[in-house]
DNA sequence: CACCAGGATGAAACACGTTCTAGATCTGGG
DNA sequence: CCCAGATCTAGAACGTGTTTCATCCTGGTG
């Protein structure tokens, strides 16, 4: 009565035979290698097996996906990141430090766009594979920068953060389409940091806010209602 | 001598007898309609086609992809999207004008996840006509916010217009992957607009930086030119 | 009217991600 | 050592975006 399941689910890394997980290493690193000289979309998966010395089913049982096994691939890259940001010491001013882990994120990045570009396509990837893995790194991102913004009050850190995180993502994968310059993206990403940091003078756009306020914005409250039923 | 181009590049609406127009049209509609009711991944070149009485030959001249062809409906639904959100007045001021137009747009596309989903793809896209069509939007949004922030000094006029609308656009995103709540996209985006104009006092982790900057941070000079060559 | 050029047609073919099939091979328990 | 079951393999097959091609309009021109 025990009938066969359709597909199993691709088997974690951790639980995995020394021999079973040789394969996952090749795999992986064939994809690696393959993105090192090559864009994403011209890379096929039955070349990716052939490189790895597995056949396509084989590559299919460990792997969900092509994106899955690109999350993956992103995942081991994101290591070696990792370790090069954060080797030399950071200035001990938030403002400081967060300049300067960014112009090494920026740096990073810069130097392999094919990697940006594989991220772009995995944030908007429906894989639910892919789309586990990619949380898993994005918030090793985010730790990171967590732990510069400490001494922060909690609240103000969290949102920081996340600014920070989006400014940076969005002007990085710009420039992995073209569409932004390597200054520009140091430009706008260390500029929002200023801009936070050492706000200019908006304290008169700011005070002009009391007396208009209430007047002009009657109707806002429904705006978000409709959009929870529309 | 003069060789037949392989594939003539897909014809300008601008430059278009009516007939051509009409049928533009028509297949434009067709796949904003499918779109309505269904994700786009579900959605097929041929069914479009037949749903726009069109042969898929045909669709292929007016459109090069598929991605171009929903790049064009985006610009479409954006055009409504944007009737909407500008018609009721804003207040005065601008960081109360931000807020209340971000709110709206929130909303709008709230409504709509499909349509996020659809521009994630886009955005991760290498197809040329594609991209094209989906920065001119873009810009559209740009000069949204460019209007609100007039008044500011163009410089951190156009800094916290890109922060802003990076911040948007990902929680957007992430909403769409649900990845995110819609309070978290509204808490997050509106946040970021104090952040801007209400700064809390952060004097302190700025000041400190009077004198930990030079002796902590020699090497950094170095990381951007590594940037480029590597 | 005959003729032409530039669409338009739709069936067939292609490309590549993904799935399926039919054995071969490995592995651990008796 | 042998078996049952899991895993691996080569390759065929499938689905959907995309391209090709032979053919059929259609509307302007002599």
């Amino acid at each position: 009565m025990t009938m066969v399941v359709q597909r199993a689910a691709p088997p974690a890394l951790a639980s995995l035979p020394p021999a079973q997980r040789k394969r996952w290493d090749g795999i992986v690193r064939a994809a690696l290698e393959m993105l090192e000289d090559g864009e994403y979309e011209a890379i096929q998966m039955r070349d990716v097996a052939k490189r790895a010395n597995v056949a396509i089913g084989t590559l299919y049982r460990y792997f969900a996906s092509k994106e899955h096994l690109y999350a993956a691939v992103m995942l081991l890259w994101v290591d070696s990141y990792n370790r090069g940001v954060r080797r030399r010491p950071l200035p001990a001013a938030p403002a400081d430090a967060l300049k300067e882990l960014l112009r090494r994120s920026i740096a990073a990045f810069v130097a392999k766009p094919q990697f940006l570009r594989v991220e772009l396509v995995m944030e908007g990837s429906n894989d639910l594979h892919a789309r586990e893995i990619i949380s898993q790194f994005s918030q090793a991102y985010a730790s990171t920068y967590h732990a510069i913004l400490g001494q922060l009050p909690a609240k103000e850190a969290a949102q920081i953060e996340i600014v920070i995180q989006c400014v940076l993502t969005k002007m990085l994968h710009a420039f992995a389409l073209d569409r932004a310059t390597v200054d520009r993206v140091y430009d706008v990403v260390l500029g929002t940091v200023d801009l936070i940091f050492s706000p200019p003078n908006l304290s008169s756009a700011n005070r002009s806010s009391a007396h208009t306020d209430t007047p002009a914005a009657p109707p806002v409250v429904t705006t978000r209602q409709k959009a929870a039923s529309t």
